[in-house]
DNA sequence: AGTGAAACACTTGGTGG
DNA sequence: CCACCAAGTGTTTCACT
């Protein structure tokens, strides 16, 4: 199963102003009850969730989680991790990608162009939890060339829905 | 306002295992209904809805968003632009990067140890719109020395409810 | 802290414009 | 494609354990 190119590329079908209106509201509260954000974007409640429901079918709403503090979940810090591929190793790249992405320490995962071929966001009980995770899971295997680790002082996630 | 250490490190307080499994629930469908979240989690409808309300209080929940597509916003592409800021600059970095983070092209904003002050997840309608960016929020500010934009070929956030 | 029941609010499908 | 309406379902509070 690739984990590259998953999405139909479904962009042709533009967002009327009706629905960005809704997927700029449910980003900044997901759990936004239907009736009030009808009332915001200026529709009935049941036109309001068909426009939902047909959003989250055609895959431009891809779910709804819970922002969580990682520090609550036991995990103090956060590393980015870089890491380069062996060129021979290059053609098994998504299935190792896969096998990383299932770990539970691995918190976002980008596949980049550059010298390095992705990047991994990790949360971590401590700098050992880091570093057996680098050991364990990538310096370890044939495949990885290279590893570059930075500490993550702090993150912040989007403040403003995106009005391009 | 600085942004950094806004939160008042509340992980004094362990969550419980049934805490755990609220919270690994909510992450993996932060629209569960309530009653249904009880049952999985053993509690009455009740009870689980006074731990929910708890976890928000307590700043372990956050908030609750919906995962949008960029690619049906119009955001075509993704980057990554590596800022290093002017020694002499370091005092006012909070600042600056708050001026960034109120952007709409800014999905995420890491603070960094090591060489880079900060890392700018970007989401952009196309490479022109990336380097316009660059150069207006970034280039043109006294207080940048360098910067280093890398393309997103592919993303992806965590599966795995995080356990460690 | 957790339970159970009752009041309340919201969702969700059908019908018609 | 949207509004109105009517069940049906889920949420939320409160008194009690």
């Amino acid at each position: 199963m690739s984990i590259l190119r998953q999405r139909p590329a479904e962009e042709s079908t533009q967002l009327t102003p009706t629905d960005r209106a809704i997927v700029d509201e449910l980003r900044s509260d997901g759990r936004l009850p239907n009736a009030t954000l009808a009332e915001r974007v200026g529709l009935s409640p049941s036109a309001c969730h068909s426009r939902v429901r047909a959003l989250r079918d055609r895959g431009v709403i891809r779910g709804f989680t819970a922002d969580v503090d990682p520090a609550a979940l036991g995990c103090a810090i956060q590393a980015l991790v870089f890491v380069r591929i062996h060129p021979r190793a290059r053609s098994g790249l998504e299935q190792f990608a896969e096998t990383l992405r299932v770990r539970p320490e691995v918190a976002q995962l980008y596949f980049l162009g550059g010298s390095d071929d992705f990047l991994i966001h990790l949360w971590a009980r401590d700098s050992n939890h880091v570093r057996d995770f680098v050991l364990d899971a990538l310096s370890s295997s044939q495949a990885v060339a290279h590893t570059d680790t930075k500490l993550i002082f702090d993150h912040h996630r989007a403040v403003t829905p995106t009005a391009l």
